[in-house]
DNA sequence: TATGAATGAGTCTTCATTCAT
DNA sequence: AATGAATGAAGACTCATTCAT
């Protein structure tokens, strides 16, 4: 993981969770059935059931897996910076959280979409995820400041906003549309420098 | 509304709509039953339908109320700044944008979340809707990149980010927590300026 | 209505039980709602209750006129063959049965088809009005069987398919289908004597 | 088939479908609500839909059981007459017509008596069974013309009028009335030809 | 391991009917 | 005489889940 944090290779995702997760995005959890998911993943409803305690258990899996690689990307990203700038690892972490929102689109999607349909308990382990996630941006925002590179008197508050803007990739991209990941990713490195006030081009 | 597209008056929708979107907002569409809804509006369920012809319809009838009046007072404060330099026609869309989101956080939440529980013909409204408010923010920023204040390569792009950062908003302001919404639209309009390419202080 | 009884002028029934007896036909006693029938009338629905006190009541009216007028017309063709041979009454009712099942069709329909929906009472009404009528039909088979007209073991069973047979006419007959009502009539004589065991031509 | 033609066994029906067969006849389509039906059939109501996709479909089956019932043995009771003369022809048909109406009471009359409740495509298919039905009568009053042993203008209405006559056995028909099948049977067979004109006894 | 059959509780929606105005 | 607003009960149907096989 240490090199890779750019590549993202086919869906971790078992087969029944991937099934679920196209029809959470096009139902939403409520207006998913079981019946349709497992219809989905070719399943009986009680085969679906020997591989899952619930519906929420599977809610709770997919948006896990999501968040687990999003952070273990974001956080190689980071790593593979050490050394740099605080800026490196700024571009670095931002590069990852829009390459991800990308690749893992649906997934990325669900998990930002459904946190009210989440038990307390996962929804808790969820916000705990993002949370860090959104430390790591607000740290490489701080050090970035303390060496003059970004002027940015609300670090919080900018971290947000850049989580946001990558987030909100996954509702509009679609793969094959005009822009290329690579494309994408160059343009919102330019607007997550701008948000976080970088003083040089 | 010339002058005043920066207040938001008491809410307008009617109160069966109102306590309907309080159910959207914490359940979501499908997770929102009619029994739910009637219950929070005081209402038998069949009093509901008295005035609404449908779960569908209610919905409708919500986004739409919404996105218009997002519309009204973004019109307004682009109109407002007639005459100012495109720089004054941005900043103020962005500021109506920003202060909508927080005023009306659940409408605008509701809006952008159950794109995908609308009917085709409720979606394709609402589509229009959100792409006449994200080219009103296009237009002022190629303005101001014509006059030199804005330094952005890609204008439809820097739009849509700096929507998606308004829409944001929504989902975690509330009323009464740390900062003020005057501070929040003085920020966000300083984020906005960033991704947009200002050039100047 | 001593001369007339082949003639079945405009509808009696007020506008709003013809409304009714309309969507009776189409949906059912069960699959007509209120709103429906009032729509049909052209009435709210609190108007259509100010007419009628339920919608049982408006069942109980539109057989009730359905009954009469086919009493009064056959009752009207047995005494215009007073003086006649039986086998005359004979076909003089059955004359007037089968003209009501055309010129009414609606109404006998719903009278014959609708008797489970009717209560006890209403129920028990149209069966004796029913019945008045099938031993119309018995009494002048026997005499006829008495003068020797007649050839028929069982006249109280033929006066049953004999009625049945005029009662189906209302389930086929269309106002300008390919036989006109003086034909279908003439038709249906002949019918009628076959069962009742005309030994003449 | 072939010999047994007169012998109706025992309800082929399953026992979900004969029990909503018994709440069709007591309350009509409209009137059976589904809750009924399983209650009747001893389910709970997921469980009655587990077998049946839906209340039309059950009126489907219904229907379309009984209507291959009545084919099957008025189709054996023709070919049995095959050698005979057109009249036995005739008979055969007819008895195994009134037979069925009353083996099969409940089925015949849900069959002519909700029409109107079911979807145009199960219409169709019904209608197309009748009048498959009715042919049959209708070329074996032909044949007896040709050979001269029915005097009939009209064999398409005689047909018909056979038929309705059949048909309503099935509204006044109980097991254990004053007369036994046979006779019924030999009754209408005399009414029957009555009605086509026969011109021997 | 996999599934046909089952279910209590719930879904959205409509029912016939009433009443204040 | 007419209606907008309301409702308890019921409509057909589906839910997530279980269990015997």
């Amino acid at each position: 993981m240490s090199n890779d944090w750019r590549d993202f290779g086919p869906d971790p995702l078992s087969p029944p969770l991937r099934a679920a997760l196209g029809v959470f995005v096009r139902h939403g959890y409520h207006g998913a059935s079981i019946r349709t998911i497992a219809e989905a993943a070719g399943l009986s409803v009680p085969g679906l059931y020997h591989h899952h305690r619930s519906k929420q258990a599977i809610l709770a899996a997919v948006v896990d897996a999501a968040m687990q690689e999003m952070l273990d990307h974001t956080r190689a990203a980071d790593a593979a910076a050490e050394g740099d700038s605080p800026v490196g690892r700024f571009e670095n972490i931002v590069e990852a959280l829009a390459r991800f929102h990308m690749a893992r689109r649906d997934h990325a999607f669900v998990a930002s979409t459904e946190m009210r349909s989440m038990e307390p308990a996962t929804r808790a382990h969820h916000v705990r995820q993002r949370d860090e996630q959104q430390r790591m941006i607000e740290d490489a925002i701080r050090a970035a400041v303390a060496t003059g590179d970004f002027s940015c008197p609300h670090p919080e508050d900018a971290a947000r906003a850049v989580s946001s803007l990558c987030v909100s990739i996954a509702s509009w991209y679609r793969p094959g549309g005009p822009l290329s990941p690579d494309e994408i990713v160059e343009r919102h490195l330019v607007f997550a420098r701008g948000i976080a006030g970088a003083t040089t081009a």
